[in-house]
DNA sequence: TTGTATGCGTTATCAT
DNA sequence: ATGATAACGCATACAA
């Protein structure tokens, strides 16, 4: 429609355009405050007329704020589920008005270093580094240039503030939520690998919630082997389904553990919930809500820590961020194996 | 360790530091040919010394460039296994230096089209628009003032190059592989939903190779309903399975609806391989790999499509693009289901 | 209320 | 080979 308007005007282009002095441009441009409306009103026309845009480069380079957060993450893709993270991070920027730029690191501590120096040097207004599950990280000392908070992990030193899920407290949920149920042997199949707050935390959340009802025993608990994807499951489920005592409600401390403690179950000939009821673990969709009976799980927070280090991030107005350690809850899914 | 660098130096800092002129510095900084060794030399020691880093606003004010790239995508979480599409294109981006601006749209395309305008105003060397499923997207007109790529979508008047998986080449392929494994009865569960090209594709592809080998019959094909997640699969199965001459395998144009199908096999107590075969496609990981046995399946290339995105957006030296429309193929996988 | 001038940190042009 | 200087587009301090 239009013709060649190649998008080239300046904050003079408009001013000129419309009869003013360029620093009345820029006072509309920001809402300043004194400014008549009559004036406004012309330049506002003049920036439709012309298709004006404002460079942010110009802009950064004034105020020294960029509008941009950098957001790092290690495995973006081996636990795709976990891409809530960025979701939730993204839309909080989105209304502050901020664009997020992404790198994924594979787990590469080299690319992880470079990616914030790179970021520095586009002068971000903040960093998030997420990891895609509960661990210790270990970052370069750059990262205190700047706001910085810290998804599902933590540095050794707490230096900075983080979100992590409250694997105790979900842990304790779910078995009480078991025990209220009228389950009184239940058995617990732990993760194997290297995410040991996951591994403690659910562990002493079942153990707490079993030794106050009395019905603690530690044969009821298998550990995770290290096959990853939840594989040990099935070997596990069946151990416990041969314990003389055998326990009649399964508590997964992962969503794929379960998918494989159904198979064991199935293959025994047992009834989900009706002979052995199911709790998961992570609310990982495409495994919960494959699985039949439906899996009732723990779901992990991901959004919501994705909005909180966000949110966290931008409300310190530039002061200095509390390196607060925030826990937050992991909601109950009820489907229907429980 | 080290005291109070507050990462303020600019070029003029070195410079100085040096015993050079700003110039000089800004040559090494750039690798530019006439610089003597011992300058060089000198000015690479105080950037160390004083800790320097460029400023990449001001270096985008001066040459227009801003080494970053932006990404929209509608709805990076519902086919969560997409974020591949982001992972292929990030770490190329990454491989020339360049970072990527990620914001995820919701399907909302207010928020598409005002993301478009906050990229430009940010001075992005180049825009992709990934839609998670393959259809037909629509754009404002400020998208042509930079260059840009779609991905698994295409333009109504074509007018921007575009990637998008071969559903035809796909299903032709994955047909052929039953034939040639020697089924002759072949059922095809279609997904049903707004994804066009994919079930016309999918569907043609199939129906071309069976008329080819003369083995095409209409009852073995049964459409999707729009009930999502490929829900359809179960009642779709039962539907093939009571066919008088009912087929040997079965092709599910969904990982999703293939799991839907076992179901419905395992109740009817078939077995899969040995009974009927099943065939997915999307490669849909947690769902391909939790299914038992495992699923074979064609892969859809999110990778690869990412990845080729940014390569031809990169590689076009500042040059208009030209608007090609490329289909890359989906490799077959392999596993336990055929 | 509004116009003018200055400087943010670079790169590029022009001397030398 | 290298140093001085202008200009990129904007926000702000200062003047009017």
């Amino acid at each position: 429609m239009s013709s060649i308007r190649s998008t080239k005007s300046t904050i003079r282009d408009i001013a000129s355009h419309a009869g003013v002095g360029a620093g009345t441009v820029s006072r509309v441009l920001n809402n300043h405050p004194h400014v008549s409306d009559s004036t406004r009103a012309k330049v506002l026309k003049a920036i439709e007329e012309l298709n004006y845009r404002p460079s942010f480069s110009a802009r950064q380079m004034r105020t020294g704020k960029s509008q941009v957060i950098g957001f790092i993450t290690d495995e973006i893709a081996s636990t795709q589920f976990a891409v809530n993270i960025i979701k939730g991070a993204q839309a909080v920027a989105w209304d502050y008005g901020k664009l997020v730029l992404v790198v994924n690191s594979d787990g590469n501590r080299a690319i992880e270093y470079e990616a914030i120096e790179m970021m520095l040097e586009r002068g971000v207004d903040g960093i998030i580094y997420a990891s895609m599950f509960h661990r210790q990280a270990q970052l370069p000392d750059s990262i205190h240039e700047v706001p910085a908070v810290l998804i599902d992990c933590f540095l050794p030193d707490r230096s900075l503030p983080s979100v992590v899920p409250d694997e105790f407290g979900a842990a304790h949920e779910a078995t009480e939520i078991l025990i209220r149920k009228g389950h009184r042997r239940i058995g617990l199949i732990n993760l194997g690998g290297e995410a040991k707050p996951a591994i403690e935390g659910r562990l002493a959340g079942y153990t707490a919630a079993m030794q106050a009802h009395g019905l603690y025993d530690p044969d009821l608990i298998v550990h995770g082997g290290d096959e990853g994807a939840g594989r040990h499951g099935y070997a596990s489920a069946m151990k416990l389904m041969k314990l003389t005592e055998r326990p009649t409600a399964i508590f997964c401390a992962q969503d794929r553990i379960a998918a494989q403690a159904y198979r064991a179950l199935h293959e025994l000939g047992i009834a989900i919930p009706n002979e052995v009821a199911v709790m998961g673990f992570d609310n990982h969709i495409d495994v919960a809500t494959t699985l039949s009976p439906l899996l009732s799980t723990m779901a992990l927070p991901h959004l919501e820590m994705g909005q909180w280090a966000v949110e966290y991030l931008l409300s310190g107005a530039g002061e200095p961020l509390e390196p607060v350690q925030v826990k937050l809850p992991c909601p109950y899914i009820e489907r229907q194996s429980i």
